[in-house]
RNA sequence: GGAGGAGUGGCCGAGCGGCCGAAGGCGGCACCCUGCUAAGGUGUUAUACCUCUAACAGGGGUAUCGAGGGUUCGAAUCCCUCCUCCUCCGCCA
């Protein structure tokens, strides 16, 4: 969410980032609605200091006659107060609705583009690997060794859902185990969150948690949300607080499952574990001043390259453009791995700096040396997404037989050099 | 799930239906004093929004004492619902 002053005041600059992300949102209609609001609210305050006065005049007044009067007068106000209150909530439920339409300020720097065809790569590590044999994707090696089951996933629950077994479940926890550590060294505060969280902590990270639209599964007749990231989480723990600036920077790393609809997201690549209902995953998170968003946002890609040059696989870091930036990233850093099933790089992090977007929309807030409080900054990074990374550790890695041979970093993680079929 | 208790400012903690945005303490800030340090003294110190104004300086106003309703001319204070936490019992991984 954008300051509303500042909507109003920068309307013309306000609605050339919404083309520039083509997010459709009337800037016009909020700034309509927030005259609107302001008009009402400033009639219903000048009633209710009449009111209070009154209710302090009857206190002190002796004269029976007098005391009377008063009170008829306050008894009409009673009656109109609650009229224009009401009109002034419509009014307000109305603007946040459309206020919350309006994407988040961009980058100066992030390139300007309609999708992600636009994205501007900016550096690749590594080399495609040349197999002297045809490479088999994930799904095939996976299915082959008996550590991924999609059938077993579907039946049980549907499709995109899936069973790890065997190496493939040592695998999962030494991938977590690993960024775990690694965080751990760079002063990031472990944590695991719950699985679920309130409708209101989804809307102020930014996520639709119910309506046609929504990406999230939504628990029934409650106002919880399987989270699609411990980022609705660990931005959420803070809500409504106002933390002091030397305890700022403040970086998380949070494990959960993460749940995806993916509604509508058929058809395109999404074979296998790419594209999945659940998945396990490891998230930087951090809470910043503003004057350090920008240094975090670095240090939150630094360590995602750093964790796939350690698992040896080849990628690509890609600046996002503003048509796929999202409603609260100002700016977006994905890495791509490469993925020889594919034939191609595919998403497996991605970190953004909101700058203050969800701080506002969540009331978090911080307390500079001897000021007053102001928003705060707040960042999220994907460490490791487990399925995606799966993806690019079995396809990047495996020998002409349909095994996998870890990378050195994992073994002791994963408590084996090669991942082979389970033990029958 | 059952029975009790509690939720007040950055933190702790008072609070008779009107004089309470709220005592007191801690912490913070400013100044004073003490040759340093420690201690002490005085003052100050919630947030958001509206409005006057050249003003992010001041003045005025509204709201906020877990949330939402209600009673009342008037609610931190009374009533109802919900949420959270604590204690005890039951159940359970």
């Amino acid at each position: 969410m954008l300051d509303l002053r500042y909507i109003r005041e920068n309307a013309g600059a306000v609605k050339k980032n919404c083309a520039d992300r083509g997010v459709e949102a009337d800037v016009d209609l909020v700034v309509g609605l927030a005259d609107r609001r302001s008009a009402l609210l400033q009639e219903l305050e000048g009633l209710r200091a009449r009111q209070n006065q009154l209710a302090k005049a009857v206190g002190k007044e002796r004269d029976e006659g007098a005391r009377a009067r008063l009170i008829e007068e306050s008894r009409e106000l009673k009656e109109r107060i609650p009229e224009l209150e009401e009109e002034l909530h419509r009014v307000e439920e109305r603007l946040t609705e459309e206020q919350l339409k309006i994407p988040n300020l961009t980058h100066p720097e992030a390139p300007i583009g309609k999708d992600d065809s636009e994205n501007v790569e900016i550096r690749r590590w590594g080399e495609p690997k040349e197999f002297g044999f045809e490479p088999k994707d994930h799904v095939e090696l996976g299915e082959a060794l008996g550590i991924i089951d999609f059938d077993a996933g579907a039946k049980t629950t549907g499709s995109k859902f899936y069973f790890l077994r065997g190496d493939a479940v040592l695998l999962e926890l030494g991938l977590v185990r690993f960024a775990l550590d690694l965080l751990s060294g760079r002063g990031y505060e472990l944590a695991m969150t719950p699985d679920l969280a309130r409708d209101r902590m989804l809307l102020g990270t930014g996520f639709v948690p119910r309506g046609p639209e929504t990406q999230i599964y939504s628990v029934e007749d409650t106002d919880l949300s399987l989270i699609a990231t411990a980022e609705i989480t660990l931005a959420g723990q803070l809500a409504d607080e106002i933390v002091e600036e030397g305890s700022l920077p403040r970086r998380f790393a949070g494990l959960s499952h993460c749940f995806r609809t993916e509604a509508g997201a058929h058809g395109r690549a999404s074979r296998g574990l790419y594209r999945v209902h659940q998945f396990t995953k490891v998230e930087m998170f951090a809470f910043t001043t503003p004057e350090q968003s920008e240094e975090m946002h670095r240090e939150m890609l630094g360590i995602e390259e750093e964790i796939f040059r350690t698992l040896e696989i080849p990628y690509r870091v890609v600046d996002i453009c503003t048509g796929d930036l999202g409603a609260a990233a100002y700016r977006k850093y994905d890495v791509e791995a490469w993925m020889p099933g594919r034939r191609d790089y595919g998403e497996v992090t991605s970190t953004s700096n909101t700058t203050d977007y969800q701080a506002r929309r969540l009331g978090i807030r911080y307390r500079p040396e001897g000021g007053r409080p102001r928003l705060l900054h707040t960042l999220n990074g994907t460490a490791i997404a487990v399925s995606r990374t799966m993806i690019a550790l079995l396809e990047n890695h495996q020998r002409e037989d349909g095994s996998v041979v870890l990378p050195e970093a994992l073994v002791p993680y994963v408590g084996r050099e090669v991942l082979g079929p389970p033990h029958r």
